[in-house]
DNA sequence: CTGAAAGCGCTTACAG
DNA sequence: CTGAAAGCGCTTACAG
């Protein structure tokens, strides 16, 4: 099999690792027994599985998943589909996700970024997998067909912090409508007049709910719609939807950022690219809660996602699917949290101290 | 087994996939040959596969790795062990390892973040897992325990990025003291007087080599040593070096960081936080080619790692060494590449564009 | 509560 | 080149 090269060792030596019999050998037990004594809520009794657990740390022996998948036809895997993990908050994310699954005996699968919903599928099946995250719904086309595939296949999926309109799949969310409400209230309140949103990819839900709760809120103030400039969710699509904006002759004084990143990249658009103050000339408020909106050259208001109660709440209900239950399909939503830094002018408040 | 509530079914339906039995019985022929027939190099004629691959398709016919893992004792299945996932630049080497292995049919399991050594290994046993990489050398001494005890259970193990001084793992590398002596030149021929390193842990191999190539260049020089602070490898850490650098009386003008996320932290420290222009009163070199490190608002002249060359090297190690060649434990080095932005004046150059 | 036995879906010598 | 058969290391009814 393996073709190597003179001098390659056929296989590297893999040290023949202890079976369940060689357990039940050294414990004189059947092999049943050992099997049992490594399955939580077994018959087996106290003394039986003591014995057996002794045997089994002499050896070393570690049940091997891949026999037992092959007799449950579960593999306690979890894929995960995070073609977005550009996006700075992912990678905080993915470990939580990693946290969490583990604490349920759960191992993460990392899918690759596929061509097309046939190639994922195929992966997915090829390992028995047992549930799918998707983070990401970009491009549209493919998450959705990923999900309708793994759905038709019984493999149970759960959107995190997206959901399709016109597709019934279990999802966790951050109430992002209400988010960017919230942000219009800011801005307002704050005695802005020229709004405008920058936002991502238009067929996304966190654009299309983060700004209809911003757009709606300000056409319930009385004040003019915003001004939109879309582009990809990355630092370009920001600086260069800024640069655009800042341009203009009627440039705004209150920015709507669907994201962070794209927030940041609009930050330095007005810093760097036209010479603005900030919050003086122009307020910018981002989303997400990303780390970099801390950092003290950005000093960024966002509204931050918790994180780690979404995280926990898509593992909830997958973990319930995957045990048969049938997952609701309405977006469990969860709010998220303003974070006041200096990039934006408060309501009511005086103009924070200056942040060039 | 599903302890499911009232109302659960007792088991999502999945839907029976088919087995190379199915596919033999309709093609026709022995299972074997269905075996065979997906199994690239092995003896089967061409009509023959065409028939059983005709059936497969018709089918919707995928072979169960598990069941493979089984007979062969192979997992296809390569782990990651990536607690350094918050350094921006690991996002991408993410991706960048997941397209790559899946280019070679293998699938990455992201190790969770394991409190000792046991728990790797356990999960890697059960999960019959192929080989490790390694990227993060930090708590060092569990990054070490993690790859003796894997090469003693037969798995390979390479290295990202980091080496052990005392363990001989496979390893490849950025040659971090040529990019630090890089730097060196750069600042000592940019006429600056007072030197100072910012860097990580300091039993980490990057922190060691990045500072011993600048530091033995500027003695080579006969400037002064460079001033040392260190904290962990964050904006934070970054950070709060620079203010304490900045708050000397025998300031530097000269900062060599260890990675770009310090060196975006000591650049707001700079900016900021002393109101300090750069590269005016100061200049500012970072390592790795973070993203960050061209935005507008930092600009970061820094030394970018061959990111894609170096993950494609460590691929082919590790293949190698699954494939059974031993695999050199001697650190491969891949040249880092100089990015000049505006954040430190250049040898022969006049002060570049200010940029506050 | 315990053990003997079948079976999960493949791969791979072994014959032909 | 092809097929029959053993075996990978478990889980899980089925008897006892």
């Amino acid at each position: 099999m393996a073709k190597a090269g003179p001098g390659a060792k056929a296989n590297a030596p893999r040290g023949k690792r202890a079976t369940s019999y060689d357990v039940a050998r050294l414990a004189a037990v059947s092999q049943s027994a050992v099997s049992r004594a490594f399955t939580p809520d077994a018959y087996i009794s106290p003394s039986m599985r003591k014995k057996v657990l002794a045997a089994a740390r002499q050896l070393g022996y570690q049940p091997n998943a891949i026999a037992r998948g092959l007799t449950t036809s579960r593999s306690r895997v979890v894929a995960l589909f995070m073609p977005n993990i550009g996006n700075p908050i992912y990678p905080f994310v993915l470990q939580t996700f990693s946290h969490r699954l583990r604490s349920h005996g759960r191992q993460i699968l990392l899918l690759p970024l596929v061509e097309n919903a046939n190639e994922a599928l195929a992966c997915m099946l090829q390992y028995q997998i047992d549930g799918l995250v998707i983070t990401a719904a970009s491009p549209l086309a493919l998450s959705k067909a990923i999900a309708r595939k793994c759905l038709a296949a019984g493999i149970p999926v759960v959107l995190f912090n997206r959901y399709f309109a016109d597709l019934k799949v279990a999802s966790v969310n951050c109430d992002n409508a209400r988010g960017g409400a919230l942000a219009a209230e800011i801005l307002h309140g704050a005695g802005h007049q020229r709004f405008a949103f920058i936002g991502g990819p238009e067929e996304t839900s966190t654009h299309i709910d983060r700004y209809r709760g911003f757009a709606d809120r300000l056409r319930a103030f009385g004040a003019a719609a915003p001004l939109i400039e879309t582009g990809p969710y990355t630092y370009d699509g920001g600086h260069g939807a800024g640069m655009r904006l800042f341009a203009r002759r009627d440039r705004p004084d209150a920015i709507f950022c669907a994201n962070d990143v794209l927030a940041i990249g609009a930050l330095d658009a007005a810093r760097v690219g036209h010479g603005l103050q900030v919050p003086r000339d122009v307020s910018i408020i981002g989303f997400d809660g990303a780390p970099m909106a801390a950092w003290a050259g950005n000093d960024l208001t966002t509204i931050a996602l918790r994180l780690v109660a979404m995280v926990e709440s898509t593992v909830e209900v997958l973990l319930r699917a995957i045990d048969g239950q049938r997952a609701g399909s309405e977006p469990i939503r969860i709010p998220g949290d303003l974070v006041i830094r200096k990039s934006a002018r408060m309501p009511g408040g005086s103009l924070p101290a200056a942040s060039t």
